[in-house]
RNA sequence: GGGCGCUUAGCUCAGUUGGUUAGAGCAGCUGAUUUACACUCAGCAGGUCGGGGGUUCGAGUCCCUCAGCGCCCA
């Protein structure tokens, strides 16, 4: 860090311009090395960051630019306060979102059945009829497209300016991030927070993988009760069920009513007969079951919804699935085991129709067997409900039994919640957002898919003499030896030869949920278990969006606190959503979309910024290109001040800071030292619009006042004092407000700062109280230079009233004010008079408003 | 249904622990005209701070209540 004062002699360009301006800067800054991290810094000294990786197969919209800027001024300020900042690049690659791309974009689909073709080549344009590959030709066209999307990511982020430190760049699907998941898993099965079972799961048919809890929507869908008649099995009396889902009949295992509700009580213990089917099923009691809704009886099915899966559970019920991975019903088993049934040629001939039918058409056959056998009562009442979706799927979400990994997270709720007290959040209120979804987490944490595009567990299973795999006893690979891909490397002391055979072994062929890698970005990033990890960890900052609160910064909490049994970050600062001009959240299928690299080339990177950075933390904001124009004329006046104030100094010493002296000035700086504390105070809070806001609002006033009050001083004779204070003052202030606006501003800031120093503003130091070195004025700052202003004003009043240049000479001019205000007045009455082209001023005392009476002179 | 936000000028938003006459930018209107800046400068106009009630000497700010919008969770 140098010092701020090391300016060399100034030397102005002939035409300052913003044209152009990024290029230049990018490749000095890659050049110079300036956002390099200090790989030798301790870690008091370090500001880490856990930069979320993007998602490289999402469309790069103007959100991307909205947060990462936010993210920016952060490290820019840090880096100015001295810190090592570590600032990685992740591309976030891995999973069912390149995947789905890939299938697109190519016209592919993958099936892992098929061989590998080493010369395979995609097809030049998507074929209508999706074209199946095998699971590694599959891959490596993810690998493929991704690296380009990565491309196209790196430079917008290069444009818009961010101070990423690009050695550090990784991405999920890379053997860095593959070898540290796997670490992880390792760790966990070894310390038994995660665990294998064969489970009933939240199932996506269409994409035929598991989803976990936090992937899961509620969407409002149509529905309709149905009212069923189940015969009592002493024969004589009925209950009417209601149900939503008539089509799991045959896979009903009870009837579930309140223990309190006085209508059922006596047919607790005691069983009825399903409708077509014929099986004896039990009438239980629980209390999830809902006296207000419907008859006030409930059919318990394997498996309709999750509140089956708690009934099943709890009340040990036995299991009677037929919804199979495609969604399609598998064949039933009346009459064996499990399967009690009391007419076994009627059951058989109702199923038989049902059997490879999708849910919808079993439904509608279901209903028309009831309705022709009388045991559908009444009318279909339609409804509206809740249905579960996976957030990226299309049809409701079915519930199958399948093996899959969890992570233990139940168990740790209240450490949890605890850790989620502990984050410091920016803003405050989100931590709600944490709070209320660890109170509601009601599963383990599902870490399984059954999909390609992954981290694979790192994981084998023993084959028993019957060709049954021994799930309960994995064989696990060396740590040395990760990442490991279990489908093509084989486990210590078997053979590849024995893969599928009898006592031999089968590798684990699921890949890990994407957030189980991305909940560990900071020891992705940070090089857990190199010498660098110590020095980032836990992490200063991590920024993110509010809606994945639930997903990537509850998982990273989880997996920090069970490996590190520590935070994985001290500060959260969460981002607002960017809105259309009209408000809608932007969205692909609505349309609205906004693309950020025409934004750079229409306004510039530091346009775009400045609209950004004005988003409060947490606030969602509207896409405003006036906003950008602001920003842009914020930058050229940027330019152009810098390039008048320097105009006084080019040629000149630069006065220090010592010869500031006359009143005006020291009243200045005194103005300029409450910038300096409130910005550092604002950025100390993670608030750089506020910091962005007040430097904005002084630098205005002072380019039109300040700066004209004392354009005619700081051309004079170079040996006055007066002139030098001027001079100091400007430079000083200058020196100032560039730095303040450097993490802003990065372009402009750096071409005017090189105007007349050797070293990078972005590494010199942020400003200080201790370099204006006691000369603002400390009592009332600012109270001077704003009755001054406030003169002018008037006297530029009675010019615009009198439609006059502001040019004009005024011959004789009248202060009305109090003897306070005169003496405020008189203190920079040169400037004053030289500023407003004023020949004679006089003082009238008086109670009333500061007033002005002018006389121009004749001309 | 539970929770968390938001509602201030035509638009986008500030307003820090309650304290003079509620601020800024944009847009609008009226002027100026070139030795930093027309991507400029000066000025004007524009608000019952969502509605109602309360606490207080004093409320945009605190409390209650209602309404609308948004998000999160169920």
């Amino acid at each position: 860090m140098e010092n701020s004062s090391a300016t060399r002699a100034v030397s102005l360009p002939d035409k300052p311009t913003l044209d152009g301006i990024e290029g230049g800067w990018i490749e000095r800054w890659d050049a110079e090395q300036v956002y390099e991290f200090d790989r030798s810094a301790t870690r008091e000294r370090v500001f880490s960051i856990d930069t979320p990786p993007p998602t490289v197969s999402g469309s790069l919209h103007i959100g991307h630019v909205f947060s990462y800027t936010h993210s920016d001024t952060i490290a820019r300020y840090q880096r100015m306060r001295g810190r090592a900042v570590f600032y990685p690049m992740g591309w976030d690659d891995n999973g069912l979102p390149t995947e789905r791309r890939v299938e697109n974009y190519f016209g592919v689909r993958c099936d892992p059945s098929l061989p590998y073709d080493a010369k395979f080549v995609p097809p030049t344009s998507a074929p209508e009829q999706k074209l199946s590959i095998s699971r590694k030709n599959f891959v490596e066209l993810c690998h493929q497209l991704t690296a380009r999307d990565e491309e196209v990511f790196k430079n917008l982020w290069r444009h818009l300016g961010l101070s990423v430190d690009w050695s550090l760049e990784y991405s999920t699907i890379s053997s860095l991030a593959q070898g540290v998941s796997q670490r992880g898993f390792l760790a966990m099965l070894a310390r038994g927070e995660v665990y294998s079972s064969e489970a009933p799961t939240l199932w996506d048919v269409d994409f035929r993988t598991a989803v976990s809890q936090a992937e899961l929507e509620d969407r409002d869908r149509p529905g309709a009760f149905h009212r069923v008649r189940f015969a009592h099995s002493d024969g004589v009396n009925f209950i009417d069920i209601e149900t939503t889902r008539p089509e799991l009949l045959a896979s009903c295992v009870a009837l579930v009513a309140h223990p309190d509700d006085e209508r059922y009580q006596k047919y607790f213990g005691t069983t009825v007969v399903t409708p077509l089917f014929h099986v004896e099923v039990p009438v239980v009691a629980h209390e999830l079951a809902d006296p207000e809704k419907g008859s006030g009886i409930a059919m318990i099915c394997t498996f309709g919804d999750t509140t089956d899966v708690i009934w099943w559970r709890e009340l040990r019920l036995p299991t009677r699935a037929l919804i199979g991975r495609d969604g399609r019903f598998l064949p039933a088993g009346f009459g064996e085991e499990g399967w009690p049934c009391r007419d076994l040629a009627a059951a058989r001939a109702n199923y038989a129709p049902l059997e490879g039918k999708t849910v919808n058409q079993v439904r509608a056959a279901v209903v028309a067997a009831l309705t022709a056998s009388g045991e559908l009562i009444g009318e279909v009442r339609p409804i509206t409900h809740p249905v579960k979706f996976y957030e990226k799927g299309e049809r409701p979400l079915e519930i199958v039994t399948s093996r899959q990994w969890f992570v233990r997270t139940l168990e740790h709720r209240d450490e949890l919640l605890r850790r989620g007290d502990e984050i410091i959040w920016h803003p405050d209120f989100m931590k709600h957002r944490y709070r209320t979804w660890v109170e509601g987490l009601n599963t383990d944490w599902n870490i399984s898919r059954q999909r390609f595009f992954g981290v694979p567990f790192p994981a084998w299973y023993p084959l028993d003499q019957h060709g049954d795999i021994l799930f309960d006893s994995p064989l696990l690979p060396e740590l040395a030896d990760l990442p490991i891909d279990p489908s093509s490397d084989v486990p210590a002391g078997y053979r590849e030869e024995q893969r599928g055979q009898t006592l031999g072994f089968v590798g684990d062929p699921d890949v890990m949920d994407t957030w189980a890698t991305s909940s560990l970005t900071p020891q992705i990033a940070g090089r857990w278990g190199s010498d660098i990890f110590d020095r980032v960890f836990p992490m200063d900052m991590r920024p993110q969006a509010h809606e994945i609160i639930r997903t990537w910064l509850f998982s990273t909490v989880v997996r920090s606190h069970l490996e590190h049994q520590s935070l994985p970050w001290r500060h959260a600062t969460i981002s607002g959503w960017v809105l259309d001009p009209d408000r809608k959240k932007m969205s692909k299928s609505v349309g609205n979309v906004v693309t950020p690299m025409p934004l750079i080339e229409t306004h510039g990177a530091d346009a775009l910024r400045y609209w950004a950075a004005s988003g409060r933390p947490g606030t969602d904001t509207a896409i405003d290109e006036g906003q950008m124009k602001v920003g842009r004329r914020l930058a050229i006046k940027v330019l152009n001040a810098s390039k008048f104030a320097l105009g006084r100094l080019e040629g000149h010493a630069i006065p220090p800071v010592s010869a500031v002296e006359s009143p005006l000035d020291r009243d200045l700086l005194g103005v300029v030292a409450q910038l300096i504390t409130e910005t550092t105070a604002a950025f100390d809070d993670f608030d750089y619009a506020r910091a962005l806001e007040r430097t904005e609002q002084f630098f205005w006033t002072f380019c039109d006042d300040y700066v004209e009050l004392v354009k005619v001083r700081a051309y004079g004779d170079s040996n006055s004092a007066d002139t030098a204070s001027a001079r100091a003052t400007l430079a000083i202030t200058l020196s100032v407000l560039q730095r303040l606006f450097a993490p802003f501003l990065p372009f402009v800031t750096a071409e005017v700062w090189s105007w007349w120093h050797e070293n990078s503003v972005h590494a010199s130091a942020w400003p200080t109280l201790e370099e204006l070195e006691d000369r603002p004025t400390t009592e009332n700052p600012g109270r001077l230079y704003r009755q001054v202003a406030e003169v002018l004003g008037l006297v530029r009043r009675e010019k615009t009233t009198a439609k006059v240049s502001q040019k004009a000479e005024i011959a004789s001019c009248v202060v009305k004010a109090t003897d306070e205000v005169w003496r405020c007045v008189s203190d920079a009455r040169g400037d004053l008079l030289a500023a407003a082209s004023i020949h004679e001023l006089s003082h009238q005392l008086s109670d009333d408003d500061l007033a002005v009476s002018v006389s121009f002179v004749e001309s």
